[in-house]
DNA sequence: TTGGAAAGTCAACAAGGCTGACTTAAAACC
DNA sequence: GGTTTTAAGTCAGCCTTGTTGACTTTCCAA
């Protein structure tokens, strides 16, 4: 298999994809993630919570009532992994977890006033940072960035990340 | 504080940053960085590498003959979190670690033969999802993408990500 | 020649993934 | 009504990848 440069430029119709170009593609996401979960990384530190609590605060605040199956599947993390995570929520009163009405096996998971203000704080330091992003890139580049990201996804994830509620494009 | 959509909206210049675009942009980075290394991790799982090798291979092959020292800052992780990867890297006959002839103290990472064979097989896969990502969103895309995710980085990571090899823009 | 930087090593620990086995309760099925 | 399936939770144990702290060796440079 040819790997250079003009393995795939000179076969290509879209000239722009050089191994070189989707390199920097590739490391752009490297370091971006990094930044982009370090403000709620820095406010989590030292509490006795990571990015996982940061991550099941999320999602049950995008969702009260979730159920824990619902949770694991938007995760994509075992049971057991999400329980010790939500166990420690729970128990330091920042979700509460509801025996479901219909559906006496389901818990439906919601945030307390607690869980919501902590929740609050990581989104506002990690919108800060995607809001200046998005403006130091311009108007134009915030829809290319989405349509990026969703193509880089799972089948799986976008089903996900397109469900709920859909809001304006 | 005030977080609803108004709050932002409204007495913002640029209009379209409203807290649901900004928190489906958080959602879209979390589920594409999902997809983003889920080929690689496939190819690793079985093997006894994982994500921290996968990454030094990465670095070494960019930058043959780069430092422990320079990989620590890049990876931007401790040097004993380093070390053990690197050292099975070696032992296992990946990389090589050259004795600095300037600097007698300085490690020199090469890939070996068998280094570079893996490293390939990783990035062919996660270069082969990021020209499918490219390719389903567009050339305009490519631009604002790259664009949103340099504006997201810290600035020490917007650093390194610019420094070494320029290429074309 | 001495101080300090670079690299490596050892020990211990934590977060957050994983598997497998098992219980309980409730729903769903036949 | 009895059986099977499902949702949740738990226990035990393992792995990877990160951390800190203490220490040694090498060797450059002031």
């Amino acid at each position: 298999m040819d790997h250079s440069k003009t393995g795939t430029s000179h076969s290509d119709s879209l000239l722009f994809l050089t191994d070189e170009q989707l390199r920097k593609g590739i490391e752009a996401m490297f370091f971006a993630y990094r930044g982009f979960t370090a403000d709620p990384d820095r406010i989590l530190e030292g509490m006795d919570y990571g990015r996982a609590h940061h991550r099941a605060l999320h999602f049950i605040h995008r969702s009260p009532g979730t159920t824990v199956n619902n949770l694991l599947a938007i995760l994509g993390v075992t049971k057991q992994s999400l329980n010790r995570v939500l166990r420690s929520l729970i128990e330091d009163g920042l979700v509460e977890s509801r025996v479901g009405r219909a559906d006496k096996r389901e818990r439906h998971l919601h945030l307390t006033e607690k869980g919501a203000d902590l929740e609050r704080s990581l989104s506002d330091a990690q919108r800060a940072r995607m809001r200046a992003a998005y403006r130091a890139a311009g108007p134009g580049a915030v829809q290319g960035f989405r349509h990026v990201l969703e193509a880089m996804m799972d089948e799986s994830a976008r089903k996900q990340y397109l469900s709920l509620k859909e809001n304006s494009p």
